[in-house]
DNA sequence: TCTATAATTCTAGATATATAAATATTTTTA
DNA sequence: TAAAAATATTTATATATCTAGAATTATAGA
């Protein structure tokens, strides 16, 4: 939980977007093809095509996100989801308040 | 109060160390010489020190961290003393926590 | 096994940040 | 008012980040 490091993640408009996107997938993505549920989150494609970047942009970006643990990773056949660490996420904002 | 901007900021070892040492004035930094406590916060030459960084880079870094109102400056003679800005750091972990 | 699809990784150019030396500005004091 | 001290600004170089295209990998289905 480095706060620098993951301060470096949040210093980009549209990762902060992919964030607070992943909040509500519902109301923020269309369903997915192969299941009826955002349990395991949202896959790329849809990031991207919400995010409006390339798909090489955005899949470095989530690289990045899941590097410092704000995202988790779930495959589904070629489909790779991304949900938020809720965990990681509250420890940060904890650590910046005793910290910063 | 731009969380992309004030993150970038913090992405940053030595300006977040910054702000964790102007918490605590008294245990970081030897008192000053013209005046007997820190209610305005520390001087640069005091801060750059114990950054143990360069005049120029230190006072770029109290800028850039004032530019997003992170500290506050005053003006004591020859002196600038940079202290936290209490409200608005409070506000920005607010927001992180309604919008990432 | 060949092909199509989704995602990742590699490569590269443009822009931004890190950092310090040199210079300028502000203020105090001799 | 000239020199000294503290800070800010300018200039410059090295490194990092942004971003996309091309190449690669992984998986599913014909």
């Amino acid at each position: 939980m480095d706060i620098v490091e993951i301060s470096k993640v949040l210093a980009n408009r549209t990762r902060v977007n992919v964030l607070k996107w992943l909040k509500d997938p519902e109301a923020n993505f269309p369903p997915h093809q192969d299941i009826d549920h955002f349990d395991d989150g949202v896959c790329v494609g849809y990031i991207q095509d919400k995010a409006g970047l390339s798909q090489s942009t955005i899949s470095t970006y989530l690289s990045a996100m899941q590097n410092v643990g704000l995202i988790i990773p779930t495959r589904h056949g070629k489909w790779t989801y991304y949900k938020r660490n809720e965990t990681v996420i509250q420890a940060y904002i904890r650590a910046l308040g005793e910290n910063i």
